[in-house]
DNA sequence: CAGGTAAATGAGAATCTTTTGCATTTCGCT
DNA sequence: AGCGAAATGCAAAAGATTCTCATTTACCTG
């Protein structure tokens, strides 16, 4: 099963070490599709899998040279790290509750190009989080009111 | 001349101590508007004034809560604050000379709040960062290829 | 498939930014 | 001037991430 990783890994010119392969492998299965590298470590500490959490950092670091990964700051402080599954999007935050919801928004999209060409800048990336207070913990702020 | 920052702390309901009086005339008078934590120091340093550096991140940090300031997250690792001068707007950065420029733009920020009610959030803040290389190190790469 | 080699890893030390504890000082108000 | 609460400086601590270096591993060769 670690067969298609390893092609992944591969494929991406990276070695397909033991440690890569169960990285890769959390980020695909876990139900959270942010994850910090204290998260993913935690996650290797339940596979019984001994790999350093300064592996974790490493590797994290090169799947995102490599295209793998995305690296986002949702709060200063740590990074979190997702999947490249091909599709750009944008993000909405719980202030309250942690949550995350993605979001794309071609208008946004746009402006965004036109002010970095207003700028004269040539765009190589942007970062756009929206935060706030999820439904839910706006049901629950107004329950105990 | 501390006179009118004392009474902008004051108004502002702090203290008006001499290490705040001090950190609000570096924000006021510097000419980079966003400074970090370790910028303000330095600066503070230069006036030979002896303020440690726990207390520039407690008054920062106060200035945040009081409003004075915005806190952003530019890169993973250190906060920048810079003046709450009344209007809210936006950054792109240069990746690679580290310049700063500003923007607002009308039909993102209704967007953002389109897309917030969609999700059902309660928007309470967005963080919108363009990245890319300014005109001046695009012409500095041209030159020396 | 053994052997060699460069790349990768684990453990812990180191770094960097920010926060905290605590004894001492300062501010704002009599 | 004098009091009490709030603020400060210093050093230690914390949290996240990177680095050092001895050891192990993946992958290529024969
Ligand atoms: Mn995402
Ligand atoms: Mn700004
Ligand atoms: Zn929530
Ligand atoms: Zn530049």
């Amino acid at each position: 099963m670690s067969e298609i990783s390893t092609q992944e890994l591969k494929k991406a010119g990276l070695k397909a070490t033991l440690p890569r392969i169960k990285i890769l492998e959390i980020l695909e299965q876990s139900e959270m599709r942010h994850l910090s590298a204290e998260d993913v470590y935690k996650a290797l500490l339940e596979t019984s899998e001994d790999v350093g959490i300064a592996t974790v950092y490493r590797v994290l670091t090169q799947f995102e040279s490599a295209g793998l990964v995305f690296r986002h700051n949702f709060e200063g402080g740590h990074s979190v790290f997702e999947l490249n599954e091909g599709h750009h999007h944008d993000h909405i935050l719980c202030i309250k509750c942690g949550r995350v919801d993605e979001f794309l928004d071609e208008t946004i999209e746009q402006r965004q190009k036109i002010i970095a060409r207003e700028y004269g800048y040539a765009m190589t990336d942007h970062s756009l989080i929206i935060q706030g207070i999820c439904p839910e913990c706006q049901e629950r702020a107004k329950g105990k009111e």
